[in-house]
DNA sequence: ACGTTTACCGTAATCGTTTACAGACCGGCG
DNA sequence: CGCCGGTCTGTAAACGATTACGGTAAACGT
């Protein structure tokens, strides 16, 4: 583990300043003969600035801090990519903020963003207290949410349409005939649950479905496992709905399975949608048709938001909104017309 | 966007020097008067101490970088996750350095890691060239390899053992009767993809199997997409393997897809076995054999050993092979006994 | 030839902490 | 009463860069 060698070692050693150094290696004005004679001292000694010193003298870290609920869940992987694509090629760093469930993790994070570890914030918290919020308009450093914030909360954010993305779920199934729809939702007090469960109720009344209270089901987190442990509340019964949306691919394809272990089809006996439109809904058999809100876009998005603020602290509060895509794939089937 | 107090605010306001401001926020000694009016003073000033002024005079960052090739693939992403719960539960950020496919991206982030934004390093390089063994030899900051490295070099380096998970698959495909074993490698010239293609040819040639070329194919990369493109090289061929080991979870998967879609069965025709034993092989149907390669130890581990030797530079140099394990699930189903 | 602009370069201040060092104070002991 | 030991506290020097400022010398115009 060689040495460090700092600017004033590089000036020593070049016989000049350490104000000639950082002018020459920042390419600021300079004779020729001056940049010839820095540099080659500096490939001498294999001199690389401190970013630490950089970074206390110019006020700027260079990184950009980035907080998701679940690391696990594949729409979160890649809104994790857009964001560090879009970061990197502005010449900023990542930093990965991981965090449970609990709402404080996030309250604790945006307050060590005031340490000014990073430059900013890409936060897309599961659940938003009024705690949250006041913390986030107090934040020493700019905040970018990716998810909905109570109405009137001046935060740049970029959220998801979810009931319109259950709508366009829901509508496409009914058009393909199917009458009893389950709904298999995530924690209903989260962000996404909450929503979801509002797009829902709203689109069955729309649709002049049944409003029985039995077909929503809700599972203890947004994974797999807890799609299939709450998968049988839906599927045993003696009137078993004829389609199920899940709030997730993940639990959209714990429902698949549920189903074709009990020896059902998908979709000739339930017909399935998603939604994130994640990698998952093309691996998997039968493919599932999914609704995408636009989590790589809203990653993208965010970052770009969070830069131009950084840009300028003082523009307008933007609120950006993803419109839904349906991509019909297998598990909802062809028009099933002449059967039923 | 409220100003920050510094501790010479909080001093000034307190009516004390900044040195026992500093000491009692990092709770050295002090009278409980002196600690009192302190706490007080930071308390209405709401002061946050500046990380990057206290990582300049304690020279660290209490950061850690972490590189991996494709964040898309799950195993890393079961890597990822493991890695940040040792991290930060040691009281470290994790610094994402995502990178492409080119080599030289490494070598950067292993120069750029001399500029000191983080104490240390984590990489899993998807190939290694004899440059970036020089480069990472000389270092500025300790460096963990996750894979393998050319013998002799002196990195702490926790690998994979790619030959004798092959060996497993392949030995379970034979014990069920298997006999024409194909192969779907990613890329040859990757540390993994070489691994694990001695594997195959080591353990094809001991079980006395056919060593026909024509049954191992290799794709792009280790992506599902790459995996779907070459698979019709190995299925639509006179006479099509019995049993294919897919190099990655999303090569298998790839391969059980193109199978079924042809009108194949998993396992009765072709039976088909995975690597990394992600979340995918749960997932998908049916569900996928598949040998883990310890990718979350992996992850632990390293992150273990780069704290390890950051409070030790001068610590032996470790090196950690995991042991494979088999998980069978349906895609290389039950005995086949009377079959065939 | 002389004043003035221009281009470079060095000195030193600065960013916000931590920490070595030394001074101040108090109590207790001989 | 003097001295020693210990406990706190303040002063000031770092950490390693960037950059405002001023000075020097070359270049230029008349």
């Amino acid at each position: 583990m060689p040495q460090r060698a700092t600017a004033a070692q590089v000036a020593a050693h070049a016989g000049v300043s350490v104000a000639s150094v950082s002018r020459v290696l920042n390419g600021l004005a300079s004779s020729s003969r001056m940049a010839a004679r820095v540099q080659a001292a500096a490939a001498e000694l294999d001199y690389v600035p401190d970013a630490t010193a950089r970074s206390l003298k110019v006020g700027r870290t260079e990184q950009l801090a980035l907080a998701v609920a679940d690391v696990g869940n594949p729409a979160y992987v890649a809104m994790m990519r857009a964001v560090d694509e879009v970061v990197r090629t502005a010449g900023y760093r990542t930093v990965l903020s991981a965090m449970g469930a609990d709402p404080d993790d996030e309250i604790d994070l945006v307050r060590n963003l005031a340490r000014g570890y990073a430059d900013g914030l890409i936060l897309s918290p599961l659940r938003v207290t009024a705690d949250l919020v006041h913390e986030l308009e107090h934040a020493r450093r700019p905040v970018v949410v990716v998810g909905s914030l109570p109405p009137g909360t001046a935060i740049d954010n970029v959220r998801a349409d979810s009931p319109g993305g259950v709508r366009l779920a829901l509508t496409h199934l009914h058009d393909r005939g199917c009458r009893r729809i389950g709904f298999l939702n995530g924690p209903p007090d989260t962000v996404p649950g909450a929503a979801r469960a509002r797009g829902y109720l709203r689109t069955v009344k729309r649709l002049g479905l049944p409003q029985d209270s039995a077909l929503s089901v809700t599972a203890a987190d947004f994974t797999y496992d807890a799609g299939r442990a709450v998968a049988a509340r839906l599927l045993d019964r003696d009137d078993p709905p004829d389609a199920v949306l899940g709030a997730n691919d993940l639990l959209a394809v714990a429902i698949v399975n549920a189903v074709t272990e009990r020896g059902g089809r998908v979709p000739e006996d339930v017909a399935v949608v998603g939604m994130d439109d994640t990698e998952l809904a093309e691996y998997t058999r039968p493919s599932l048709t999914s609704v995408s809100l636009g989590s790589v876009e809203r990653g993208r998005i965010a970052a770009e938001l969070l830069l131009a603020r950084i840009a300028d602290p003082s523009r307008d509060v933007q609120r950006v909104t993803m419109t839904p895509r349906l991509t019909i794939r297998s598990s909802s089937g062809p028009a099933r017309g002449g059967r039923a």
